[in-house]
DNA sequence: TGTACATCAGTGAACGCGCGTTCACTGATGTAC
DNA sequence: TGTACATCAGTGAACGCGCGTTCACTGATGTAC
């Protein structure tokens, strides 16, 4: 590791949580380099040895954010194996558990208006996340009859929606819309629901 | 009208259209008070006659979006009538066309990070627009056996969520995910697999 | 072990910019007589 | 109809601010001899 005992240390990673724990405080465009640099020690300038500018800081976030998602989501449902639809309901809960530990990362991902195609990195490990979901659901897939079985990748983009929309609308506090549930308990629910709909649990379960 | 053949005739609504516009165009921290009063053909000091700043403005036009939200809605409720079904559906197909139609009201109200508690004014029509929702809820709940019938306030959530998620993530062009389906046909779909699970629908329609 | 040198992470000053906001003003419109 | 006046929507100049970015520099660290 060479850049260990250098000046700072290991200010690109430090520049990158500074990002993280301000886009989580104040939102993705509360995010200022100059502040991120003031909180890692720093001048502003010195932003440069490591990152092209302030977008580039954010893409780094953001790709660190799919890394870790994409691992987590992959840990649920490797534990959810062998029952397709554990992995699948483990996935669900993964998502939520993932946007509530790592808010900085979910914002930066999700609601920066970055685009996933920024770089090809970045595409590909987005990719690699997208791909767990679309895994476990097509593995749930294989459960319903193939006459009237719907696309694998539609309903894993009905839980993807439903999920993001907890968080969006449940999970933070934004909109000021006090809902008397927990955002767990919605999202335990609102997947129950459709999967009955899907008739792959008991309908009276 | 004593606001009519003045200096500018209506300046007040010519800056709320320019802000959606440039909310439209630019996202919700693109929007600019200068810009807007630029667009408007107006010094960004004349805004201040109608304004009390950046943040009134957002605000104005968000009300003004959940005044359209909430009589689209009650709209959509109203023709489904007398069948619970038909409303509750036409109200979740509703959302979808008003984010559609209305995208810069959308993101004003939905991701410009504005507290629907800002005014009074604001959360009283706020509230308006979910009650339509929870109203078609509460209807359609009622078709439910009572012992397994879940809260009406649960499932208008769960709808309100799935909608939401659609319209963010495959609405728009942000994250890049290019899934081959229709936001329409996927909100259809997923409202449809949904209320089979709340056992609403013939299970092999 | 000690000295000379190369590297390069971070500095500090400066830049141009657009922002939101203020203020005294101006001049078109509406009103009183 | 015509004149004097009041109103007040919009002007234009100015402000202080923090932003992202640049540049020549400095000085701590690592390396060659």
């Amino acid at each position: 590791m060479p850049k260990q005992g250098y000046h700072h240390g290991n200010l690109k990673q430090a520049l990158v949580d500074a990002a993280l724990r301000l886009i989580e405080a104040k939102g993705p465009s509360g995010f200022t380099l100059s502040e991120a640099a003031k909180q890692a020690g720093v001048t502003p300038a010195a932003v440069y040895r490591h990152f092209a500018g302030r977008d580039d800081l954010i893409a780094e976030a953001a790709r660190q954010g799919y890394v870790i998602f994409a691992d987590v989501m992959q840990d649920a449902y490797d534990r959810g194996q062998p029952s397709a639809l554990a992995s699948f309901e483990a996935t669900g809960r993964a998502y939520l558990a993932f946007a509530r530990h790592y808010p900085g990362h979910y914002i930066a991902m999700f609601e920066s208006g970055l685009s996933v195609n920024r770089t090809p990195e970045l595409a590909l490990v987005a990719r690699r996340a997208r791909a767990v979901i679309e895994q476990a659901a097509e593995d749930l897939s294989q459960h319903i009859p193939p006459d009237r079985r719907p696309p694998a990748a539609m309903f894993s983009a009905h839980v993807w929606a439903m999920s993001h929309g907890v968080v969006e609308l449940f999970a933070r506090n934004s909109p000021g819309t006090a809902v008397p549930f927990a955002p767990e308990e919605l999202l335990e629910t609102g997947i129950g629901i459709y999967l009955r709909g899907l008739g792959l649990i008991a309908p009276d379960t």
